[in-house]
Formats: structure tokens, C-alpha cells, sequence
DNA sequence: TGTACATCAGTGAACGCGCGTTCACTGATGTAC
DNA sequence: TGTACATCAGTGAACGCGCGTTCACTGATGTAC
């Protein structure tokens, strides 16, 4: 019987994140506090304290392991469509704006961590890498595809920063309920717009 | 002398809203509490009550300001360029990644308003019918654009929230510190991304 | 013009709340000899 | 194998804070006669 909870937790500070991850699912950002996190996990208020520095460090991890999961997400369509970058950018976008509808509260989160006083760098420094890899994964798409001749010419960091611009404009309008549709439905929306706005990439020799 | 200052206000409603004005220049939008903008109005923390039902009344009132504000800055991009829909498109484009540099707090809570509970609708719907018509400035350029054939032709609905996507991913991404450049210089990264993204809509027989 | 009264706008004390953080502590673990 | 001790992980009381909201109130205004 695991019942008798021993004193020593094994792994709290992932059990701590997890944790967080629960209340993110049903529960708003500003409802995420060190205390609610410590009660989820079924440990004192005070707990946390050992495995993070600060509420700031708990939710730079949070956001961290946002990052992580968003990212799976992003090369998993990359890998359904590896032979196809454009295919790949398509696939990409839909799947950036899956995530957000997924899981709401924690992509709010992983933003706003970004913006956070350049005093706490240090400890989410970490977390700024992490979302660079992410951002890369679209870098990488663009120069494949100028290589194949599929996309036009030019830097391929503003091109990928213009993409990215679309599916974040995307997630969060559709987040902050601004356009029309649920589930399944807002997907298919995205979609449409993903897809009209690419020709602006494409060369028009292809 | 006006510093004796009387027990009845005057217009104490819009003494508030400028008060909230005031704070969410400086400070964040987790510090714009119905407190702290009681005090920065010079006014008991009680007197809000006789204006506002609640706290989510007076953000939903701050909100619609900026909306309208934001309109106002949209609206100059297009009569500077009313004879031409590609450059309304443009300019409109940029005075809204403008904004949203300029008002960054503001811009956050307008659209962070927009998710409150449809419980709130009651008091919020005029915040949704003026949010409505800033919309509505981007369809129009859109129809007239294609009236005059300069775009191609699709539902201007869905092409214009591509286009509404498209800023507004640029703007939220640069208030959250994830896009190089400050000022002037994130100005001209955003322009870059919004012209090389027309090409999307123009078309191409002209 | 004067007076009685209803209405409205703003006050200040008080409520209960959850929060982040500190502190001295205790229980558990591991390590040196 | 056994024991002494340092180290580590989690506890629970306590701190001060600002918040949203309520309540009975008081000061000011306007209106009916």
C-alpha cells in the first residue's frame, strides 16, 4: 500500500509541476499561486520553496515545460511531412494554433513568462533557449524549402517571423474568443487562412 | 481657487477611467485594481460603486476606451490613404502594431476583456459592439479593395482576419519581448512583414 | 423667497480572503569511521 | 555491523499585504409647494 505517504516526497519538484499542469486545465492563469500548486500536490505551502527559488522560478518551469510539449507538437507535423515543406508549414501552423486550443491557460502563461523583468533572466534563462528551439523549428522549414526551390528568396528568419506572426495572431484572437467557431471548427478556420496567406511565400516559377 | 476641492465630483465616471488611463501607462494590468484606481482619482475606494456594479464593469469601460482610441488611430491610417485599399491595408497595419507599442497594458486588457464570462456579457455587449466596428474598418478596405479589383476575390471576412491575425500576432509576439527591436526599429520589422504578406491578396492579373 | 423633504454622491470602518515569504522546527536519509 | 553526525526535505505558525465588497453614515443637491 502506497498509502502511508512516506515524509521524503521522491520527486516533488516534478510532482509540483505536474500540479501546476492540473490546475492550468481547469483554472485561470492568475489562479496559478505557489500555495494552489503546493495544495494540488498534496504537500505545505512552504514545500516548494526547496525545489524552486521564487513563484517567478515555479512558472518560468511551468512555462519551460510548456515549451517542451509545444514543441512535440510542431515536429510531430514536421515528421508527417518531411519530404514537403510546404506541406511542413502548413501542417506546422495548424498545429501551433492545435496546441493553443488545447491548452489555453498554459500557452497564455508561456508568454507572458517572456515578458518577465530582465532581473529574472537569470533564473529562466532556460526557458528563453527552450523557445528559441521552438521558433527554430520554422526557421528550419523556410530554408528548406528556399533550398528546393518551393519558397522565395530572402532572410529566412523574417520570413519565419512573418508565419509565425499569423498562427500566433490566430491562437490568440481565437483564444480570447474574438473569432468564430469551437474545436473542430475554428481548426478548419485557421486552416483557411493558414493556407490563403502562404502563396505570399511561394515562388511563382513553382 | 479650485483646491478646495468639493464633496460632489463632477463627472467622477470619467475621472476614474482617466485615472485607470494613467495607471495602465506605468504599471501592469494585475496592479489595476478598483482600489488603486480610487486612489489614483483622489477619491474614497468605495466611491467607484456609485458608477461601477464591480471591478469587471469598470475594466470592461477602461477596455471599450481603448477600443475607441484604437479605432481612432486605425481611422487616420485610412484617411491618409483613402483613394488606395493596398496602402489603407498597409498603414492600417502598422497603426495597429503602433498601438499596441504604445499602449501596450491597455492593448493586453482589451482583449483580455473580450474572454470574460458570457455571464458578464450584460455589461460588457457595448464593449463587444465598439470592438465590432474596429473590425469592420478592416472588412471594409477589404470589399473596397476588391470592388475595385486590386484583390482577389474570397469572403472579405476571411481575408480580413488573415489580415487581423497577422498584426495582431506581430503586436502581441513584440509586447512580449519575442521579436527583436524597440520602437522605431520594431515599427520597420513590422512594416517589412506586412508588405512582403500582401502579396497574398493581391491580384495577380494587376 | 423660503422651507421640508427626497434623492443622490462620496465616506470610512469593517469583513474575510488568499497570497508570497520568513522562520525555527522536525523527520528522514546518507556517510565516515 | 553499528554508531555519531551532517545534510537534506518537508512542516506549520506567523508576518504583512492589498484586494473586492458591504454597510451605515453624512454632505450636497434639487424639487414641490
Amino acid at each position: 500500500m502506497a498509502s502511508e505517504k512516506p515524509y521524503h516526497h521522491g520527486d516533488l519538484r516534478q510532482a509540483l509541476l505536474d500540479a501546476a499542469l492540473v490546475i492550468l486545465q481547469t483554472k485561470d492563469v492568475k489562479a496559478l499561486s505557489l500555495r494552489g500548486v503546493a495544495r494540488q500536490a498534496g504537500v505545505s505551502h512552504t514545500a516548494p520553496y526547496r525545489h524552486f527559488a521564487d513563484k517567478a522560478a515555479l512558472l518560468a518551469a511551468v512555462a519551460e515545460e510548456g515549451f517542451v510539449e509545444f514543441g512535440r507538437y510542431l515536429q510531430a507535423a514536421v515528421d508527417a511531412t518531411a519530404a514537403d515543406p510546404v506541406a511542413s508549414l502548413k501542417a506546422t501552423g495548424v498545429a501551433y494554433v492545435r496546441y493553443a486550443l488545447d491548452h489555453p491557460v498554459h500557452f497564455r502563461l508561456m508568454f507572458d513568462c517572456h515578458a518577465l523583468e530582465p532581473e529574472s533572466m537569470a533564473t529562466t534563462s532556460s526557458l528563453y533557449t527552450t523557445s528559441e528551439k521552438t521558433f527554430q523549428i520554422l526557421v528550419d522549414i523556410i530554408r528548406t524549402g528556399q533550398t528546393a526551390g518551393k519558397f522565395r528568396p530572402g532572410d529566412p528568419k523574417v520570413l519565419a517571423t512573418g508565419r509565425w506572426a499569423l498562427v500566433h495572431g490566430i491562437a490568440m484572437l481565437m483564444l480570447d474568443g474574438m473569432l468564430p467557431g469551437k474545436g473542430e471548427d475554428a481548426i478548419a478556420l485557421a486552416e483557411t487562412i493558414i493556407n490563403d496567406s502562404l502563396t505570399s511565400l511561394l515562388c511563382s516559377s513553382s
